[in-house]
DNA sequence: AGGCTTTTGTGTTTTCTTTCACATGAGATT
DNA sequence: AATCTCATGTGAAAGAAAACACAAAAGCCT
């Protein structure tokens, strides 16, 4: 176990590793080696080793790695075997479509609360959750202990919802407007701008 | 201008750039810096001039950078300059939010074909288009020229979805599905997996 | 028991990306 | 016209990330 600092792309490669070896927990396979990992995964294999080795020794010489463990291992590198509350911010399509995610991921990140500014979007339910008033947010997140915040309202008014989010305290935000938010930098921004990715996709046509 | 490979890292950018410009021309705001773009987008200046370099002399010295001309540029490398068709498979709530798309951008990448698998929506229209079977996916994607798919449904239809669209002659695939698709080199995927992103960020929580 | 095969963990090398730092040129100012 | 200010474009340096390559260990096979 090393004690320097992870790269960013060894933490976003973390998720993916754990989605694949969910999937093979599924199909009740025991041990995978870091070669099948990236022949799954188009990674190459020593690069997944090396990723692994920064927190620990996972696998086994002539063995790989097995799966059950190092599903254990990864959920508490990412801090996903403690309950995380999350908030969503915007319940358009995307938010309703996030929402989703509730249902069919039993981990410990959980969509708590549910906030639009549309006045007649408020008290309708989505998923379970009652849609609150944007004017609710500072104090819920408080009450609730939300720590992370995903923003999928219009890119207008993402600076204000994150400054919000900032003033109750927030720690992380996922934010999906098409726009760079500016937070102090304690706290951890995530920008998933599905606009910027398809127009890079353009560049690569013939 | 240079004809060497451009890296992935600038492509990804291009676009980032080129929504802000389009935020300071529709501002009325003539010429912009690569200091002023770099505070704003959280970039370093002489990156974001090293980048543009790689495509041609568009600034001015001592003046910066001509904001309508910029965009005109970066519209004509990342190919936005022509219209480009593109199929959305899968009409759930992502779906719904993806199609959003072409109501606010008059830029040249327009969903021009849905579809869905689920009897139930085929017919049901989307933002002026109506849902199709997914039966028809290869025909449409031929006859409508389609060159770019978005796929948005579940993970484990996401492969299939793929192998359609790739044996229609589909050059590129925006993948939101929670699953690494394999397709053939000369097709370029990007993975937009909103999961992944969520899981990562737990990881910076103290 | 010894050799064979497999696959890890990692030191080293290579490649890629970012940042620095400055000469150059464009316009503004006096 | 000379000087000043500003901001570009880029060579060089630094830094980060990925890939190579191999010793070491674990199980299997004869």
């Amino acid at each position: 176990m090393k004690t320097y600092k992870i790269s960013e792309a060894v933490v976003k490669r973390l998720p993916i590793y754990l989605r694949f070896l969910n999937e093979l927990a599924f199909a009740d396979i025991q041990t995978v080696s870091s070669k099948e990992l990236g022949d799954k995964l188009d990674l190459n294999p020593a690069q997944i080793r090396k990723d692994l080795a920064h927190f620990g020794d996972f696998g086994k010489k002539g063995i790989g790695y097995d799966v059950g463990y190092l599903i254990e291992q990864i959920r508490h590198i990412l801090k996903l075997d403690t309950p995380i509350n999350v908030a969503l911010i915007g319940a358009g399509n995307l938010g309703h479509a996030l929402s989703n995610y509730n249902m069919y991921h039993r981990d410990s990140m959980r969509i708590v609360a549910v906030f639009d500014q549309v006045p007649e979007k408020v008290g309708q339910m989505i998923n379970n959750l009652e849609i609150l008033p944007t004017a609710q947010l500072i104090q819920k997140v408080r009450e609730l202990k939300i720590r992370v915040g995903i923003i999928t309202v219009p890119a207008i008014e993402a600076q204000n919802v994150a400054n919000q989010l900032v003033e109750a305290g927030i720690e992380a935000i996922l934010n999906f407007a098409p726009i760079i938010i500016k937070v102090p930098v304690k706290v951890r921004v995530h920008h998933a701008d599905f606009t910027t990715e398809l127009h890079s996709l353009a560049y690569y046509l013939d």
